[in-house]
DNA sequence: CTGAAAGCGCTTACAG
DNA sequence: CTGAAAGCGCTTACAG
């Protein structure tokens, strides 16, 4: 092993060792040019004697590629942090990973803080993958400023990025629909109170349906930001000026959390009293007693779609718009049976 | 905006705009030389009309540093696919990401796959976060040919690497104590069958309470690869031959979940006949009927520890060989009440 | 405090 | 099929 000591090998000592040019190795290496198989062979054997392992740095200032891509999300730290909407964040970084290394590229996870400007610093990215951006999202603006691809999960807001339908519609569908043939008659809705479309596609549905089974519509709006507190005191205001409530509809699941503790103050019984669904089926809605009522977003299947439509991107291939993701499944647990 | 068109700006454009040269634009950026204030304001007026942004992999080839940190596990899929183990590597990455940001670092993360050299092929990276490796780990042999500075989060088996403790010992006393306390007095063990120190440590500790407590042990191997499925057929078995079982004490989530499956179906009521205790407080010990015993690691701590011990290795610091990580504690839930 | 220039390690036209 | 050379966009000695 005659390795050029201190120093890490370089495609220099790679070409000189084999008897050819550095050029020669770099054909070699990427399969960009055909080489002589005997050629190709001296190549080989010589990054195996040296030990040589490419510098990605010097390779993406020359290609101009990262083989990057991102995930983030700018949902705020309140309904975000922890184990519960970070769970989400996770089962969708997760699965793009691996499904990045099929196009050879690598995952960073921007982490869901303050400043969006500060968390993309020191990322370099081909593309990334933004998770439900709200009206107006820092980070979209970000990566539209510097002319990054974006593919969305869920459903921009006004912009024409392409993104990965999630089915809002007919998640809000299916779980109204169980709380109606469950014989629910006055069902409240606790939504998040910002410009996110999630958010307004299940206002728009709750609105329509209960308008069809004649029943007076209930929505309380709470601020992302209070989290689970402002669930909580939502929810104990409701049970004082609507008593006859029976059952409570919260997609977002830290307010889930929040309407179930108010419900035990008030000493409701779920489901007997009460019923409770949510969106997401994440470690909130399994760890809360009666485990809530929620929806498989099969989010592992949406993240592969997302992460395959996003290398198309990146390469310059047409993509449509909107891309149909998989349909919610109804995940039925105690807190809304029987 | 005088931009160029088409190319993105760099530091040639910003020097022309600002009437200075290179240097000093890279200098006033980094703070490495000191800059005249107003010179300065010249440069950061012409970076904001340009809109530029620093290329990040001309820094990192210049500079050598890649200011990307990796997280990765070599945990077999079979135990940490899905949202279980997943959870404990997810944790651990989100907590670390946010640390990164301090140190202007991204965090990448290595995906779960067969094959350990793929998985690193297209990420570079200062340093890594390596979770729970086994002996001989392929993980920790690429990254000791590439000499890229290592932390361990749990223990390393004989290499010198620098580590933070877990506290395996203290993990597996409080839960054989918590069993013995509640009068359990036939604990069976089921254990992962690979060479990962977690499991030699629980292993000595159960062997050693046992023989205090004069319990005759009953250690229960099962191949990490077999997961769920494996740890339910050596329960049913066990179950058999050792009818006087009152507790299993099944570190691993997914073996834990395997054994309650078996319970069930022996028709063995948890906790009334059997008490059953796990180590990882994740989504399978939350999500089980009775929900698990089981122990908060404080990995988001643990995370974070490691993240600055990391950082302080790539920056040449001095770092301790052993590092205490936080203190387990017991989470006393339905499956060892009563 | 600032400038001119070298060079990090690749890949890619350009010749042959 | 192969080589010699240019150049990607930074940062950092080296001068002044």
């Amino acid at each position: 092993m005659d390795k050029p000591a201190g120093r890490r090998p370089t495609v220099k000592d790679v070409a000189r060792l084999a008897g050819v040019s550095q050029g020669t190795v770099s054909n070699a290496l990427s399969g960009a040019r055909a080489v002589e198989t005997e050629t190709r062979q001296r190549i080989n054997q010589a990054i195996a004697a040296l030990g040589y392992v490419p510098n990605l740095a010097a390779r993406r200032m020359r290609t101009g590629r990262t083989n990057t891509i991102a995930v983030m999300t700018s949902m705020p730290a309140a309904v975000s942090a922890g184990s519960s909407r970070l769970g989400f964040l996770m089962e969708i970084a997760a699965s793009a990973a691996i499904h990045a290394l099929d196009y050879n590229s690598a995952l960073v996870l921007v982490p869901p803080v303050a400043d969006p400007a500060v968390a993309l610093r020191h990322v370099a990215m081909d593309g990334a993958i933004v998770i439900e951006p709200q009206q107006d999202d820092p980070f979209l603006s970000l990566l539209e400023t510097r002319g990054i691809p974006v593919v969305v999960i869920g459903q921009p807001a006004g912009t024409g990025l392409p993104w990965v339908d999630m089915h809002y519609e007919r998640t809000a569908d299916l779980l109204l629909s169980h709380l109606l043939e469950r014989g629910a008659r006055r069902i409240a809705l606790i939504i998040g109170a910002s410009s996110r479309v999630s958010h307004a596609v299940t206002r728009e549905c709750y609105d329509r349906r209960m308008s069809l089974a004649g029943i007076p519509p209930c929505v309380i709006p709470v601020p992302e930001q209070e989290g689970e507190d402002g669930a909580y005191r939502a929810t104990r205001d409701l049970l004082q000026q609507v008593p006859g409530i029976d059952a409570i509809f919260a997609p977002v699941d830290a307010f889930a959390t929040g309407a179930m503790r108010a419900l035990r103050d008030a000493g409701r019984a779920v489901p007997g009293e009460v019923r409770v669904v949510t969106r997401y089926d994440g470690l909130r809605a399994r760890e809360e007693r009666p485990s809530l009522t929620a929806v498989d977003l099969h989010l592992e299947q949406v993240a592969g779609l997302a992460t395959g439509l996003l290398m198309d991107l990146i390469a310059g291939k047409e993509i449509p718009a909107r891309t149909e993701g998989p349909l919610p499944s109804l995940v039925i647990r105690g807190s809304s049976q029987g």
